[in-house]
DNA sequence: ACGTTTGGGTTGAACATTCAAGTCACCTCC
DNA sequence: GGAGGTGACTTGAATGTTCAACCCAAACGT
């Protein structure tokens, strides 16, 4: 369709069965293990696991504060789908808004006290999923390795996501 | 809140300082690869992975046919997300429904010439771009250590997922 | 001083996913 | 041979995410 986009079909060496196999795997994992989170976390706390993450990230920053951008980009999630997100935790009472004096039009996001009450209610019963569907189904050996792998992929990803480019100054 | 799911916080063991960053890796990994794959199908294609996933069942499935509920577990997702997503692909002519005359209510997809084709365009880049983050940047002993820690995990996630208990007759 | 650009956020509409309800065909069991 | 189940979908409304447009404040250039 797109004419554009038409380097298409030059010659890509495609993957042996044993990387098929593994690729199939790692597929099969990134669809299952996301939603098997979530699932905990919606069930559990009536949180997904994009506010869970600004929760646990505004809760280890200095002063429970962030500058949107900044937590955005922990977050791994647009500025956008944060300010949704952000107007929703500030509805529940787990974080507020405030402009800050600083510079610009800058905006920061700090975590109540109900909000810490509510992350610390909740993370229990996320490190025991956490746990029962990876760290205790692997040896260490295995999960070293896992490790290993995911960083060597997130830096690529990470350096190519559009939030996440500043950090390496290539963009 | 919910006072039912109280076995709350007893004594849930924390991680260790290399589990967290294991754990953290694997949580960065699987933020950024869907959303990096998914963008790549997106842009190039105009499918999302789910979609994507579905023309690739249907293309290795006997007469590129498989009835509804069959497709729904294979490609992990709800039937109602199914029965959305083929509406969508059957708008674009890539599939057709049919009702079969099999049995009871069931209906099943057919992978159209067009959709064979449109597939045909779009797997490369998707290949190239698998290698790209994934293949290409593990040694082989990573991608095969990264698959075996994948079919672990998910040797529980999957036994889990509402669509998939039928394949262990644990439901 | 005054336009222009840039950085940082917000907003609303479009789109995707989920959730709850509804439909229909077949089966079973009085 | 109806009454109630069950399996396999569909549908519409509610919720979440993305996309494009917009707003405002400060910095820059002339």
């Amino acid at each position: 369709m797109s004419a554009d986009t038409d380097q298409g079909a030059v010659d890509v060496a495609w993957l042996s069965a044993a990387q098929q196999q593994d690729w199939a795997a790692l597929v099969r994992l990134v669809m299952t293990l996301p939603a098997a989170l979530d699932a905990q976390l919606k069930r559990d706390a009536g949180v997904n696991s994009f506010e869970y993450h600004l929760l646990a990230n505004l809760a280890t920053a200095p002063d429970r504060t962030l500058v949107l951008s900044d937590l955005a980009e922990a977050a791994q999630g647009s500025l956008s789908r944060l300010s949704h997100a952000i107007t929703r935790l500030e509805r529940a009472g787990w974080v507020e808004r405030r402009a800050c004096n600083d510079r610009g039009r800058r905006v920061e996001a700090r975590l109540t006290d109900a909000g810490v009450a509510k992350l610390e209610e909740m993370a229990p019963g996320h490190v025991r999923e956490a746990r029962r569907l990876v760290v205790d189904v692997l040896t260490p050996e295995q999960l070293a390795a896992l490790g290993e792998a995911a960083r060597a992929i997130t830096a690529v990803t990470l350096a190519e996501a559009p939030e996440a480019c500043r950090e390496l100054g290539d963009c």
